[in-house]
DNA sequence: TAACTTTGTGTTGTTTTTACACAAATAAGG
DNA sequence: CCTTATTTGTGTAAAAACAACACAAAGTTA
């Protein structure tokens, strides 16, 4: 058996959004060292427990929530004294959720578990603050050739609810004419014929809701996803 | 102290490129259960030491080589018996080198290093053959919005030779002028005033150079590299 | 009922992309 | 030496995609 003493952990940068804010979730820690210290969920990885598990079980205990989307991000190990506690690498994992789908619930080893809006967010402990970095990095960028933005928005939605969620992350102007004729012309939404009105005034806009089998059905057929805007 | 069994590997996925064909790298190995399989250059990590000194030595240990680019590409640790000896989790790298520039050179662990075109590379000990999968995927996906296919020439190139690069990467033909004349509008490749002929006949060629200054000087000027041809 | 807010919709000019062919430089063979 | 084969080097025109832009419809509030 090899001889090494390197513990392995995984972490979560969940992005929520709503009304225009980019949220990310912080869970407050209960024990050790960083108590009281903001942190990301995440924990340690079980002897016989998937990668992908690990995660999924660490923001059902710290947070209680399940989300909608989930990749590997990054592997954090470069920096051997990132824990200085002993040596830890950790795995970091990118996820996206719809707030409303969830009440917040700390437990286990997190005292508190929040949104924060990701630009006021506190100093992370750890090397955290670099992972919502390179994260939101990765959500900008996969926005323009990848239709998560979908998994960040309810079921059904406006679409001035879209091109508001592009505006917010991507930081600029949207034309709202170019935006909706694009998004359409792909034939990955669907219009309900609902008709709902949500802010105080203003003309009540019908529903869409985003047609997951279409897109997969597309993908297959060579369908290349890119929003690109002036 | 946390009570974890893991060990974490790390394995390098190498590519390099000559005369139209594109190779990985493997070594076979020389100790083990595995013994005369070929795999992936790679190894544990020790204790003090950052993932990427980890695969940079592992290179140069198994194979004699240094790369021209390296990057993370993905972590291996949802089979938990990925390895079955005991529980072993691998950060896989990406990198690119241009073969021409080194002579294989099978060392330590490995009883022999060698080059396999990418279309006919044996079956590969452990989930060796997914870490390939996903890394060719990312070379061809990379090669279109970022300039990584420099990294597998020499200092001095052809403009055939970036284009049959090209080419036999993505697999599909290009329209050689189309492709010249964008290259050329990003403003990152130089003409030098050697001329040079290659083959057996034809009209001998201008050899070129990548500018990576001024790749590196445009990107902080919101500058795009993107390459996609019908 | 006037003022305000939000949704919904088409056209035109500009830019980018695609498709495409022939002359120049060299090597090889008769 | 002359013909044939091979590779490099170059421009234009048609088609497609993108960018810019304004006003009417449906509702709310004062």
């Amino acid at each position: 058996m090899i001889d090494q003493n390197i513990k392995i952990a995984v972490d979560g940068i969940v992005f929520g959004y709503e009304k225009g804010i980019l949220y990310v979730l912080a869970v407050q820690q209960r024990f050790g060292k960083l108590t009281n210290q903001w942190v990301l969920p995440g924990g340690f990885v079980k002897d016989d427990e998937p990668l992908l598990a690990a995660v999924e079980r660490e923001l059902k205990e710290e947070a209680g929530i399940t989300v909608n989307y989930l990749e590997q991000l990054h592997t954090f190990g470069d920096d051997i004294h990132r824990d200085d506690r002993f040596r830890v690498i950790s795995v970091a994992y990118f996820a996206l959720v719809n707030p409303q789908n969830f009440v917040l619930k700390a437990d286990t080893d997190a005292k508190d578990a929040k949104w924060f809006p990701v630009n006021q967010l506190p100093a992370l402990g750890y090397d955290h603050s670099d992972m919502v970095k390179l994260a939101h990095q990765r959500l900008k960028n996969k926005l323009t050739y990848q239709p998560i933005g979908f998994d960040l928005l309810g079921e059904e939605f406006l679409f001035s609810d879209l091109e508001n969620l592009y505006c917010c992350i991507l930081e600029r102007d949207i034309d709202r004419r170019n935006f909706r004729k694009k998004i359409l012309s792909f034939g990955i939404v669907n219009e309900t014929d609902k008709v709902v009105k949500i802010g105080a005034s203003g003309r009540p806009g019908k529903l869409f809701t985003f047609d997951k089998l279409k897109y997969n059905q597309l993908m297959k057929e060579n369908f290349q996803f890119d929003i690109r805007f002036a």
